[in-house]
DNA sequence: GCACTTTGCACAAACGTTTACAATGGCTTT
DNA sequence: AAAGCCATTGTAAACGTTTGTGCAAAGTGC
């Protein structure tokens, strides 16, 4: 039905050696003559390019693929934003694709349909591979490289913030505004990346000579559900006087929770959200965040990709940026 | 330096005629005993599937594409869940691509990327194609259809909600509750889907008897700041006493600019937005919205691109959402 | 006018699959 | 024992490209 090279050669009446080589541009190897003639050919037939043949011969390709877990993060896209403006100066093209929510069996028909196609390596932002897919990208000979996310013991290629410092910094910043009864809220323990963000916050408080108590640190999977569930706990009593929200998402259902328990934020209490994406500021009060640099994750990530270095384990800066969820404590 | 299916006939002493059976399970090919020797033999190299390859020849492919408009909108995950809901169903697999934001050359390079290589279809996901573009998306003998936009004079494939209906309703609600000078903002009247909202909403104010006047629709591009520019420009001392909000990003920019002009809403602006998504349940007040189905709308589009059907326009139920946004207005 | 170098092109193999067809051998039937 | 059938397997062509090799014609220098 479609066009093809030998099709566009019988037209030309030349070879489809030819022909490839003029669609290609090798431009050693014919002459304008011939060119003309081709291109006139090829349009007139409306020709389409058939990649996946040409790629079975190369046995290279030109596209990266990135494997997004579906989770209500909102981040995504900027990781995205930053993996296709990089991708694209090299001539390189993103597909993505969407993992489930820790469901192993999503996660690996998303990797099988990648790995069983030619795809110049794979990117995955946030994604907690299940322990038999991740021995299946290995096994892949694809290179590939988790985004913000970090592992512990595995030596495993990644680029992420720094968690603990995440953790620390975002106390800090309440610490440095008189408070002492500090929350951290909807955070996961199971993987590095949370019990990071943890550690963090503890020491933060230990240098401030603050002993935590048990109670402070509720955990969850960083959603908005997650926030709520941990507001709820803490209560409308609480002695809590400022929460860390282990996400965007997480510190609004933290907002809205503490709203319903009759707290005015941040007159009541104060909040300091992680990640810092464009929610923060869509929400009322604009939520003061430690934010991430995901644009930059993105580009260090095609550009490990590119790199043939082994074990690259990447860290991009963060920042403390100022909104309205916070609000300076009187000395007690 | 990966196994082919040539290297597991070697090992296994057959054909790779019959490894292939055996691979696809052909059942009534091969015997138990062969099977047995192929599948230790695929083991034991780490066989993986050149899927690429196997398309070649079969001339047929289990991926859909889906197009994604990378402007801020925020209903794309629903229809991608519902999309991969009815994919998974049938055996299907789903890759994304994002073309810019009515950027002629990201569409391009995405569209290219998707024709180039074998795929079952593409769904777009409102996505404005530049007329060049939609040439060669029709050009490309690959079923396709269009998400969430409708268009006027072209006979194009698309499944979305009645916009008209949208836009009336939406107004409607707003009348029913006392109010009678109300403002359409950020919507945006280059395209159907705009001006089928704006004609609902004018309907509906005249069915009530009302004339509205110019300056009430404010045009945009449904985002964030489209919502905060059409506040601005009604301004503090607007007649207007309520507001429609052309996306759930507009109805919050609406919302947090009359806030900083000073005006509560709903106390002393009603609001109501369009879409529905969980940014509606996430801002203070929640606001009420018209709601459409866009997890729908992904499963009708993997139907479409599976029937044969040439010209399906097919229309998503919508409804109105109450939330907290809208409030009953005495009569003056 | 000869040997030599370019230039421009065609031939054919290769990439990793699937599948139509043919071939083999054993079993059943008569 | 011949004939036919079935189950299992192999042979080889095909899919649409790219690219190494080789060959003819044209151009160059003497």
């Amino acid at each position: 039905m479609a066009a093809t090279i030998k099709d566009i050669a019988k037209l030309a009446g030349v070879s489809t050696a030819t022909v490839s080589r003029v669609l290609a541009n090798k431009s050693a190897f014919f002459s304008e003559a011939t060119a003309t003639k081709v291109h006139a050919a090829a349009t007139e037939l409306g020709y389409q390019k058939n990649t996946a043949a040409a790629e079975l011969v190369t046995r290279h390709s030109n596209v990266i693929a990135v494997v997004v877990n579906s989770t209500k993060t909102n981040f995504a896209s900027q990781i995205i934003e930053g993996i296709q403006a990089e991708a694209h100066q090299h001539d390189l093209n993103v597909i993505i694709l969407y993992a489930g929510d820790a469901d192993p069996v999503q996660q690996r028909r998303a990797l099988m349909t990648v790995i069983e196609r030619p795809v110049m390596g794979i990117l995955l932002l946030s994604v907690d591979l299940a322990p038999e897919n991740l021995t299946l990208l290995q096994g892949s000979q694809v290179p590939y490289c988790f985004l913000s996310i970090s592992f512990d013991g595995e030596r495993l290629p990644y680029i992420t913030s720094d968690d603990w410092q995440v953790g620390y910094q975002a106390t800090q910043a309440l610490i440095k505004q008189g408070h002492r009864r500090i929350g951290l809220a909807g955070v996961d323990s199971d993987f590095h990346t949370g019990r990071q963000r943890v550690l963090g916050y503890t020491q933060a408080l230990k240098d401030a000579g603050i002993t935590p108590e048990d109670e402070w640190v509720q955990l969850g999977n960083y959603s908005y559900d997650a926030g709520q569930t941990a507001m709820r706990a803490y209560g409308a009593q609480t002695e809590l006087t400022a929460i860390v929200g282990a996400s965007d998402m997480a510190a609004i259902g933290v907002m809205n929770q503490a709203r319903d328990l009759g707290l005015l934020v941040p007159a009541d209490l104060s909040i300091v959200a992680i990640d810092g994406t464009e929610l923060c500021s869509l929400v009322q009060p604009q939520l003061t965040s430690v934010s991430q640099n995901f644009y930059e994750m993105g580009i260090a990530g095609v550009q490990q990709l590119r790199s043939t270095e082994t074990l690259p384990q990447k860290i991009t800066p963060i920042k403390l940026v100022n909104r309205q969820s916070v609000r300076m404590l009187k000395a007690e």
